[in-house]
DNA sequence: CAAAGAAATGAAATAAGATTCACAAAAGGG
DNA sequence: CCCTTTTGTGAATCTTATTTCATTTCTTTG
């Protein structure tokens, strides 16, 4: 036996993966996936092009990886405020307000979240994360529902509106939703979003 | 002097130009950019890729043009509910679900006004689609406010939420809107957007 | 129909980026 | 210190597009 990983080898090799993690969402973040190819990820996380593949077997794992990471820390944020106290109401906003924020200071890390992925990989990613993001939305409107802040309503369009929203519901209707509705429906809860949205009376 | 287009001849040359913009407008709507790749927009035309470029200078401009012209389409018919008859209420309803059930139809297509482009020059004209656009929505919320319908807000946040809409909002902020916003203003726009949206006081 | 110009073809050139690989450097164990 | 194994390098290769161009085919006109 010649050879047997030290732990400050170990160490090091975990450090050198995070480092590419780190460049990679960096990179994103700054100027989109156009902005974060191999060489230039490998290159800010000071490592070679080759090296890099020893961590990740492709481009399109790495960016996996990268979306499930941030979108993990986003569901943790979003999570415990919608487990919060107060109102169905003010934890709402305090989610909006919180997504909406964080969003801003990376808009194109936001942004991958929701554009089109250069790989197919990434695209399967990108609707989990943004199924369970949903999720936490659904439970908030259900809650306020429940309390009676809300009128009644359905909270896979409303959730899906919320996250994405209005955007991504008409670009790929119910993909995110686990119930199908039809087509009428899905306009109509659109409509209804964007009517109540300005303050107006949807019955009337 | 040995050669003169022909009327015949024009028309066949203005037919070929119009049939690669269906098929490269086609193919968007279909699969995206991913499947419009210039041989596929080409062959989908009946020609080769060689002919392709005697009536497009590059990829980027054929797209430009297929962009204009959709969006083009698009203001039309949204001015055209913008300036009918019926409360700001009901003209806004109209012209959300014209849009979207015409999104539904090709979500890519729709999805192409939005998403990342391949090109900078196709993302210049995009912007200029998104602004065209969010005018039309921009007037419709100032009528309603005018009338005492809608409840007062800042119009630029409200169209852009209505087009692209509270995703694009996020991701590149007051891009398309005209007047600069300061991000608590825009935070919190987005997050009266979406109370009012649910149908919550935003007030209480 | 023959000459001359215009349009079409599609294979080759180009470009840009991901991936591989032969080799070099470093680490671990005796 | 030398051998083995792992890790790192970066130029070469592969891949997937767009774009060009020498050649062919079609149109027009005398």
């Amino acid at each position: 036996m010649a050879y047997k990983r030290s732990t400050l080898m170990q160490e090091r090799l975990a450090d050198n993966r995070e480092r590419i993690l780190k460049a990679a969402r960096a990179l994103v973040a700054e100027g989109g996936f156009r902005q974060a190819s191999v060489t230039a990820v490998a290159q800010s996380a000071g490592l070679s092009t080759g090296a890099l593949y020893r961590y990740f077997p492709s481009k399109a794992e790495l960016f996996v990886e990268v979306l499930g990471a941030a979108v993990a820390h986003e569901v943790a944020i979003l999570g415990d405020i919608a487990r919060g106290d107060g109102s169905a109401t003010q934890r709402l906003r305090a989610a909006v307000e919180s997504f909406a924020r964080r969003a801003l200071q990376g808009p194109y890390l936001a942004y991958a979240f929701i554009a089109e992925p250069a790989d197919p990989e990434v695209e399967a990613a990108r609707l989990i994360a943004r199924a369970q993001i949903g999720d936490v939305f659904k439970k908030l409107l259900k809650d306020g529902i429940a309390s009676g802040e809300f009128p009644k309503q359905s909270v896979d369009i409303g959730a899906a509106c919320i996250v994405g929203a209005f955007t991504e519901a008409l670009v790929r209707p119910v993909a995110p939703t686990a119930k199908r509705v039809t087509e009428d429906k899905l306009v109509e809860g659109i409509a209804d979003f964007c009517l109540r949205a300005v303050g107006a009376r949807v019955g009337g």
